[in-house]
DNA sequence: GTGTGTCTGCCATCTGTCCGACAGTCCTTG
DNA sequence: CAAGGACTGTCGGACAGATGGCAGACACAC
């Protein structure tokens, strides 16, 4: 076995801190009974209730993870791309879907269905432990967007979503970052709980004083040290 | 082995629906190997960033889980109480803790040590899903948390939060529900990113109208499904 | 008792963010 | 390359909720 180059899914998917993190052999029994799924801008994976299909993993494109309040408000949790896996939650307690996944774009996943992942947690039980540190990723992301979401203004807000957005919230692996985000403002917003124009008026303030560049549908961070600053207050 | 009564402690902790839904076996394993640890009022259990010192139980008093931001502005994540499991997130992950732990008042705690907490783990490695159920408990009930925050408005954020603390945010197992909450109208805003007084406002509003009544560091919820409606809008 | 700290109830004022609107720019698709 | 859709930039009015302040009620220790 070949430790690098096995194959190119393997690669991409050892960029994701969780998954670098696995025994080499869990990560091939992962990647190997996987299936490939395309889907189409727009088109929606799974939603809030259904019933746990089992876990995926982003291979291109990108699948935003949200819901719909009342109201008809939407709250976007979190846009997953490339090497970011998600789903576990319904794995580990075996309860229904928390949220919408919508492919944002044409996308492909990787999706391992529940009878496989039941095979290899049989086979090997410690193998739950990995899942829930997939899990406690999350909810420590979770915990600290809370605390931003109640405690810090809007300016703070912005700026420490982008950065959180850039490192994928510490789920890559070291080293990797994302330079430009894909995402538009209205989305940002949702994500804040801010409107489009609130988004706008600090992005446009940021990006006077240099700390990043605003395009269509794209926000590029040009100091991150500068945005980390702005995100204490 | 008498199935009921064997000891106060097991009773007490049945009452939970994570632990009530353990096997028979892993509760005496979890509870006899516990430590009893007393807290005085406003004694701090550990801090945000402490080294992961085990699993606790609350046996009786309140602990209040939550943490400070910059600009010493206080967020109070939940408010533990009997028979309510915390501190899972660092044992599954090996992190650091996400929170101050501080006792509300007087409060006994059963504690289980990391030492103990892997004998059991490493005997049957099926147990570590039995720990990622416990925290998707808490995941799931932050997810709802957030989308409130993000989506709702003052009254119906306030009416929420109180129908969840009554039932432990389904913690609790079936037919469990808490009349009386104690806790201030400040605990109550910092758990909702709101101020004493819009807390207070809205409070006076239902009290009025009888959904509930307000009393020195305590509130009784007296019509739950008026309250849940308020909740909705 | 009395005293002290905590909690509630309520007020006037101020401000950050929402809301609706519209023009301008940029992308995409036919 | 034209047309339609999506996104950005910006405005002024409206309002929910924050701020700060204070008097009174309650609890507990002495």
């Amino acid at each position: 076995m070949t430790p690098t180059h096995d194959s190119p899914t393997l690669d991409l998917l050892r960029q994701g801190r969780w998954f670098s993190g696995l025994p080499e052999n869990f990560q091939h029994r992962l990647v190997h009974p996987g299936r490939h799924v395309q889907l189409a801008r727009g088109e929606r994976l799974f939603a809030r209730g259904d019933a746990n299909s089992g876990l995926y993993a982003v291979l291109s494109g990108a699948i935003s993870v949200g819901a719909v309040g009342p109201g008809g408000k939407e709250a976007l949790v979190a846009v997953a791309e490339a090497p970011q896996w998600f789903g576990e939650i319904a794995l580990i307690d075996g309860g229904l879907r928390t949220h919408n996944a919508d492919a944002r774009e044409a996308s492909t996943l990787l999706w391992l269905p529940l009878p496989e992942l039941h095979a290899l947690l049989d086979e090997d039980p410690r193998r739950w432990q990995a899942f829930g540190q997939l899990a406690m990723e999350k909810l420590r992301a979770l915990f600290m967007g809370v605390e931003e979401l109640a405690l810090l203004a809007a300016p703070a807000r912005v700026a420490r979503r982008l950065l959180s957005l850039a490192t994928a919230h510490g789920q890559l692996a070291e080293g990797h970052t994302r330079a430009a985000l894909q995402l538009n403002q209205e989305q940002l917003g949702a994500m804040l709980a801010l409107t489009r124009q609130t988004v706008n008026l600090v992005l446009k303030d940021f990006e006077a004083r240099g700390l990043l560049h605003c395009q269509y549908g794209r926000i590029e961070v040009l100091d991150a040290q500068a945005l980390a600053r702005e995100g204490l207050g």
